[in-house]
DNA sequence: AATGAATGAGGCTTCATTCAT
DNA sequence: CATGAATGAAGCCTCATTCAT
C-alpha cells in the first residue's frame, strides 16, 4: 500500500478507501463504480465511506488530488537531484516505467485526464491538476537553456515525451492496438526517441 | 452533416441520431449521456431512437463503428495514392489536422478509445476496432523497408506519431496541461518531429 | 375460420382480427399481448387495427362479444331441439368436448372470465356476459321441474356441470396439475358424473 | 398478518411485502400491478422492494411459492389426522371455505394458475406447483382402495371436487354468473356433491 | 381503407445518499 | 467512528396510439 510515491500522512483507512477508489474508477469509470463495491474493497462499511468523503463526486477529486501529490513527490525528489537535464530525463524515464504495480490505477486516472479530455468535472480537475508539476517539462526547457536540447518548443516537446512514456505502459493501453514492447526494451526505446526529438548529441 | 469523412450511405435520421449520439457520448461519456437528449439534439422524440437502435450501447457502437468506417475510408485515400512515402505521411499529417469541425466528437471518441483505456465494452470495441486501419503505421514500414525511413520499432512509431498528432488537436486535449499551437505551426511541428523521429533527411 | 359456430356476419378482416386478437390474449394475456403482433397474424397492418376497433380494450371487449354471441348461437340450437332434457344435457357435452380447434383460444378467455376472475374491465365484461345464456342451467333447472334431475341448487349444478366439462378440456388446463383423459373417455366420464349429481336414474 | 396457514418463519417486511404483492397481483394481474405501489401498500419504499426480491417476477414467484407452502402446511396437518377418509374430506372442505380473509388474494392466484391456465412463467410456475400437495386426489385414492369410495378415475374427482370448493368460494368468482350460496349451506352443499361422486352411502 | 414512422407516458430498476443504531 | 437498511431520484426501454401519406 506504501509505494515509493506515498509520503502523505493520513489515516490508512482514508488511505485504503483512497486506493480501492483508484482501482475502481480506473477499471470501471466514474459512473459505473459503485460505492458499496468500494467500500468493501476498502474493508469498510458502505456508510463510512461518507465519514471520510463527502459524497461520490469527492472521493474521485480525492483520487486525483493525491494522483497530483504523488506524482509532485516524485517530481521535487528528481528536480531536486544534482546531475545534469539528460540525467534528470533518464530518471524521469526509469522512475515512470517502473512504478510500483499498485500505483497503476492512479495512473491510469492520471493519463485519462492528462491527455483525453475526460469528461468528469472539468472544473474542479482543473484546478487540481494546476498543482501538477511537468518535471519534463522543466528539464526540457533548462536543457534548451543550457544548449543541451534543441526544439524550439520546449514545452510540448515535453508534453510529447510524457505522451510516449504512457505509450509504453501496458496498462494504459487498450488491449487492441499498439504491440506491447518487452519490458526491458521499453527505457532504451523512450531515451532513442528522445534523444533524436531533443537533438541530444550521441556520445561526446 | 456530410464532412470529408461521410460517404456512407444510411437515412438521414439515422445519421442524425449518430452525430448527435457522438456529441452526447464525447462531451458526458458513455453513462451520463441521456438518451432523450440525445434523440432531442437529433430532432427526434425518445422512443425513435430505438427504432434504429436496439439499446443505448447499440448506439454508442454504432458511432465508435461509424468512427473506424470513416477513418477507414480517409486512409483508404491517402493509401492509395501515388507517392512517396513521406509525402503520404504529410497526407495523413495534413488530413488529421484538418478535420471537419463536425467531425470531432467521433475524433475525441476515437481518442479515448485509441490511447487511454476506455471502460466501455472493452469486448465489442475490440471487434470494432479490430477493423482500423493505421495508415501511418503501414507508411512506416514501408518506409523502413524502402530506406526511406529508420527506425526499429516501426510500428511502434506509427503510433507515437498517431499520438503526437492527437495532443496537436486543441480540441482532445484537457483544458489545462499542454500549450495549444498555433493552427498554421501544427503541421510544421508535427513533420519536424517525425522527420527526427523516422531519420528523415533533410532535402538540401 | 368459420367454425361451425360462427354466424355472425361481419366483413373478413374484422374476424381474422378477433380471431387473431382471440390466439394473443388467450396466450399472453391482455397486458402482454401485442398490438403490432396481432395485426400481422391478422394480415393487417399496425395502423389498421384502429380503423376497426378504437384501441386495445375494444379489441378486447369485441373479442369477448363475438364468443358470448358464439356461444349463445350454439345454446339456442341446442335448446330448441325437440328432446328430453338429458338428451339436450348430451347434446351440451358433446358440442362442449368437440369444439373446432380455432375455437379454443375463445374457450380459454371464456373459461377465465366465468371461472376466475380475471382483472380485466370488471365493469364491460359484467354487461357483455350479462348476455351470456347457460344452457345447463335452464336444462337442469327443467329438469328438476319435470322430476327427471334431482337437486336442490339446479343453478348451482349448472356451475358445477360447467366447470367438470372445463376441467376434461387439456387446452383450459395447466400442463403441471390434473391428468389428461384421453378424449374417447370423456363424454362418458362427464355423462357419468353429471347423472350422479343430478340423480338421473341410470336405465329406464 | 399471521392467518392460519401461516407457519413459515421470515423478516416481517419480507412478509408485508407478500401479502401486499399478492393483493396486487390478485386484483390486477402480473403486468398491471405496480411495483410502486405494492411496497406503499407494504409501508415500505419502492427501492426496498428489490432488497427482498430481485424482480418483479421474482416478487410474483415469490408470492406463488409462499402459497404453495402454505397450502401444504394445511394439507400435511390434516394428512396426518387419524381419521376416516371421509372425516379427512370434511376436514378439506371445511377448511377450504373458512379460509381467513387475508389469505383470499393468494387463493385467488392458486386458483389462476390451478384452474386456468394463466399466461405467466410457465417453466417457473410448473417447478413451483410440483411441491404442491393435492390431498383430495390423496384422500380419494386411498379411499377407493379401502373400499370406501367408487370411482375409476380417483385423481381426476380429487380435482373435480377441488375445483367444486373454488366455486363455493364467492372471492373466486366474478361478480356475474354464478350465484352466491349462504356461507353456513356451502359445506352441507359441498359435501353433498361429493358423496354422490363418490358415491359414499348415506348413513342409515 | 391501409400503412408504419414517430411519439411519449409509464414502469421497472439501479444506486448514491441518509440516518437510526 | 462504523454500519447497512431504507429511500427515491433518475434513466432506459416498451408499446399503445396517432397521423401524414
Amino acid at each position: 500500500m506504501k509505494g515509493a510515491v506515498v509520503i502523505l500522512e493520513m489515516p490508512t483507512k482514508r488511505l485504503e478507501l483512497l486506493y480501492a477508489a483508484a482501482r475502481a474508477f480506473a477499471e470501471q469509470g466514474f459512473d459505473s463504480a459503485n460505492i458499496n463495491e468500494i467500500a468493501s474493497q476498502a474493508g469498510l462499511g458502505k456508510g463510512t465511506v461518507y465519514l471520510y468523503f463527502a459524497n461520490k463526486k469527492a472521493l474521485y477529486l480525492g483520487v486525483i488530488e493525491y494522483t497530483v501529490t504523488s506524482f509532485n513527490n516524485l517530481a521535487d525528489h528528481i528536480m531536486a537531484l544534482p546531475v545534469s537535464n539528460w540525467e534528470k530525463i533518464e530518471q524521469v524515464v526509469h522512475t515512470f516505467l517502473t512504478l510500483d504495480e499498485e500505483f497503476i490505477p492512479f495512473l491510469t486516472l492520471w493519463a485519462r485526464h492528462q491527455f483525453h479530455h475526460a469528461t468528469e468535472f472539468q472544473e474542479d480537475m482543473a484546478q487540481i491538476f494546476s498543482r501538477l508539476r511537468q518535471p519534463l517539462c522543466e528539464i526540457v526547457a533548462a536543457g534548451v537553456e543550457q544548449g543541451e536540447f534543441h526544439t524550439e518548443y520546449p514545452e510540448t516537446m515535453g508534453y510529447v515525451i510524457l505522451s510516449l512514456l504512457a505509450m509504453l505502459v501496458p496498462e494504459l493501453q487498450v488491449p487492441y492496438g499498439m504491440p506491447t514492447i518487452p519490458r526491458d526494451q521499453r527505457s532504451t526505446l523512450a531515451l532513442d526517441v528522445i534523444r533524436k526529438i531533443l537533438g541530444v548529441n550521441l556520445e561526446p
